[in-house]
DNA sequence: TGCCGTCACTAAATCGGTTTAGACGCGCTT
DNA sequence: AAGCGCGTCTAAACCGATTTAGTGACGGCA
C-alpha cells in the first residue's frame, strides 16, 4: 500500500510551494485562476485529502465534536432517541467534514472523562444531554473551557447554550385529553427522579391535575423501563381505586403496562387508558396503539450541532427553542369507565385555561 | 481561560528538555527515577495533557475508531444492538485512551464516507457492521488501506478480520423447540434480504423444517420493522391454513405480531406461538412473555474493537468466534393447538440429529 | 530612467508532540 | 593519562498542514 499523498507531493506535482496548494485547497485569495485549477487537478489525481490531524494541529480545532452518554447501556437499548439525535447531528456535520466522537460511560467515570476530552484537544465541545437535578456538568465543562451546548430548558445549562425542546407541552394536552374523556383518576408511572425530563414530566402531570382541579393522582415510580413500568403498573391497577388512565414517562414503561394490563383482563381503553411518550417504531403497533407523544429527536441533534458549531467559532450562541413533542392520542385512551366515580362531559374543554405551565 | 498548557511548559516546569517530558510520559528508559518522578509531578501541577491532534500527527496513528451505520435512522431507533454493541467498544478504547468517531450514513453516501475517513486519517480503522449481500465495503476498505473488521462471519470479511457472534444456532433451537411442542406449519417473517444476517436467519429456519421433514412453511417479508411485522402477521393469519408457530427476524416485528394476533383474537400461545431475535428490553413484559434469543452485543462489541486493535497493531488478528445467542424459550410459545394437523410428540428429541447447519 | 504598487507566488515559522543522534560527565581500565 | 563504556539528558529533525512576511516580475506613471 503506497504512502498516502501529503501536501508537498501535490505541490511538486502542480510545480508549486506548499503554501500555494494550501491556498487553493482553502479557496483563497491571490493565486491565479490557472494555477489554482492547475493544484486542485493535481490534488484530485493524487487522492489528497488534508490530513485531519494535520489540520487540527495547525488550526488549533479538532473539527470534532464530542458526546458521552452516561446512561447505564440497558437503558439506553431501548431508547430510540439517541440513534435519531446522532443521525441529526451528523448531517450537519458532514457538511463541514467534520466527525463526531462517542463516548458511553458510567457516572462514577463521568468526570475523569470530561476532564480528559477537555485536555485532549480531541473535540471542539461537547453536547450535554440527559440533564440530571444538580448536575455537575455545565460547571465541570464551564471550569474546563470546553464549548459547550445544554440538550434541554436553558435554566439546566448554567449559562451555556441551551437547545430545548419542550415535553411538558405534550404531558399536559395529554391530561387535559384524559380528562375532558371524563377521567379523574389519572396516574403517572415516573422516569427516575434525578433526570430533570422526567421530574419535569411528572411536574406536568401533576400541575396539570390541579389546575383541572382534579384529585392528585397516584404516582409510582417507573425508571423509564420495562420491568419498572409493569410493577407499577401491578401495583396501581392493585389498588382500591385504580386509576382509569395512567400516564407513563415513556413508551417502554407503557408498553410493559399495556401488557400487564392484558394478563390482569383490564380492557385498554375500556378499562384504562393509557399513554406514553417518545413514540417508538414500536407505538403504533401496540395493540391497541399506543397513544405518546413525537419529539423530533433529529431535528434536535441538527439544532443542538449548528448551535455547538457556533459557540466553538463565536464564543457563544442564541438559545434555540424547537417546537414541543406532539401529543398522539390514539386508541390506548378512551372514555372513562362508566363504573368509576368520573363523570364523562363534567369538565368541557372550553371552560379549561390554556395557560402554559412553568417551572 | 488561561492557554492549555503544551510540553514545553512542563518541560520548563521541571527544567528539563521536551524530549525528557516525552521519554517521562510514555515511561521509556533512559531517564533517572528522580527526574522522572520531578517531570510527572510537573505534568500533575499543570494538569498537563499530551495532545492528541499533536501525537496523532507525530505518530502518524488517529487514536481512533470509526464506525459506520448505514441503516435508516428508524431502522436503527428501534435496535438495541448498537448501544450496547458500542458500550462494549468503549470499554476497551477507554483503557488505551483512544475514542470512536460515528457516522450515520445512507447507502448513496456510504461509499464517499468511506473514503473520507480513509483519506482523512482521522480514524485507524473501521469496524463493517450490517454486511449486505455483495456488500462493497470489504473491498472497498480494502483498497484504501483501511484497516476492517467485519462484525460478522468469516466468509462474509473478503480477507477482513471477522468478530462472529452466530444467530443460526438460535434459531434452530427455536424450530426444533416448536417442532418438539408440536407444531408443523412454522412461518417465518423474516428481515430485509439484502442483510447477511437476516438471510441467515431464514435459512436457518428454512433447513431446519427441512432437516426434521417439516414441509416449508410460509414466508413472509417483515422488514426488521414493526409495520412489516404487523402486516406479514396479518398476512399469515389470513390463510387458510394458518402457521401455529411464526418465528420473526426480530423482536420489533415479533411484538407487532402478537399486537395483530391479540387484536384479531388469537391467543398466544394458545393459537399461535411467538419467538423473535435481540431480547430487547421489553420482551420479557410483552403479553405473554416474548420468546427471543440474546446475543452478548455488548461483548461482541469488545470483541471487534481488540480485535481491530491487532489490526492496526500487526496489520492482521486470528478471525474470533463467540459463544452464539442462546434461544429463549418464553411464554409465548406453547404446545401446538389440537384442532391443527399437527401430531404432538410425533417427533421425538432424541431422533432429531444434532447437526450444525452451516451456509 | 527610476520609483511605486500590484499581482502571484514562496520561504520559513508554527502548531505540539515523538524520536534519533549525539553530547556530557563520570568512574573504570590499562 | 588516555581511552572506554555507561547512564542521563538534550538539540534538532520530523509529522502535515496553515499562515505570515516577504520576494520578484511587471506595468504605470512622473
Amino acid at each position: 500500500m503506497a504512502r498516502r499523498p501529503t501536501i508537498a507531493d501535490v505541490a511538486q506535482r502542480a510545480g508549486v510551494s506548499r503554501s500555494s496548494v494550501s491556498f487553493a485547497l482553502n479557496n483563497r485569495p491571490g493565486l491565479a485562476e490557472e494555477t489554482r485549477a492547475r493544484i486542485l487537478a493535481a490534488a484530485e489525481e493524487l487522492g489528497w485529502r488534508p490530513s485531519r490531524p494535520a489540520q487540527a494541529l495547525s488550526l488549533g480545532r479538532a473539527g470534532a465534536l464530542g458526546l458521552v452518554l452516561t446512561r447505564e447501556p440497558d437503558l439506553i437499548g431501548a431508547d430510540p432517541f439517541y440513534p435519531a439525535f446522532t443521525a441529526g447531528i451528523e448531517s450537519v456535520l458532514s457538511e463541514r467534514g467534520d466527525g463526531l466522537v462517542l463516548h458511553v460511560t458510567s457516572a462514577d467515570r463521568e468526570k475523569s472523562l470530561y476532564e480528559r476530552l477537555a485536555a485532549d484537544r480531541r473535540v471542539d465541545g461537547v453536547l450535554l444531554t440527559d440533564l440530571r437535578v444538580d448536575d455537575p456538568r455545565p460547571a465541570l465543562t464551564a471550569s474546563l473551557g470546553l464549548p459547550t451546548v445544554v440538550v434541554g430548558r436553558a435554566e439546566w445549562a448554567g449559562g451555556h447554550c441551551a437547545v430545548e425542546l419542550d415535553d411538558e407541552p405534550a404531558y399536559v394536552a395529554a391530561v387535559r385529553a384524559l380528562a375532558e374523556a371524563g377521567h379523574r383518576r389519572i396516574a403517572h408511572v415516573e422516569g427516575p427522579r434525578e433526570y430533570r425530563h422526567a421530574a419535569r414530566r411528572r411536574r406536568a402531570w401533576e400541575r396539570t391535575l390541579e389546575e383541572l382541579a382534579l384529585p392528585p393522582g397516584p404516582l409510582r415510580p417507573g425508571g423509564f423501563t420495562a420491568e419498572g413500568g409493569a410493577r407499577a403498573t401491578r401495583e396501581l391497577l392493585a389498588l382500591d381505586e385504580p386509576p382509569t388512565a395512567i400516564v407513563y414517562g415513556n413508551d417502554l414503561a407503557a408498553t410493559a403496562g399495556l401488557a400487564v394490563a392484558h394478563e390482569l383482563g383490564v380492557p385498554v381503553p375500556g378499562r384504562l387508558s393509557v399513554v406514553g411518550y417518545d413514540d417508538t417504531p414500536l407505538a403504533q403497533y401496540t395493540h391497541p396503539p399506543l397513544a405518546s407523544a413525537r419529539a423530533d429527536a433529529r431535528g434536535w441533534g441538527e439544532a443542538a450541532a449548528r448551535a455547538l458549531g457556533a459557540v466553538i467559532a463565536d464564543g457563544a450562541a442564541p438559545d434555540v427553542v424547537l417546537p414541543p413533542a406532539a401529543f398522539l392520542p390514539r386508541a390506548s385512551i378512551g372514555p372513562a369507565p362508566a363504573a368509576g366515580n368520573a363523570r364523562p362531559g363534567a369538565i368541557r374543554p372550553a371552560t379549561v385555561p390554556d395557560v402554559h405551565l412553568s417551572e
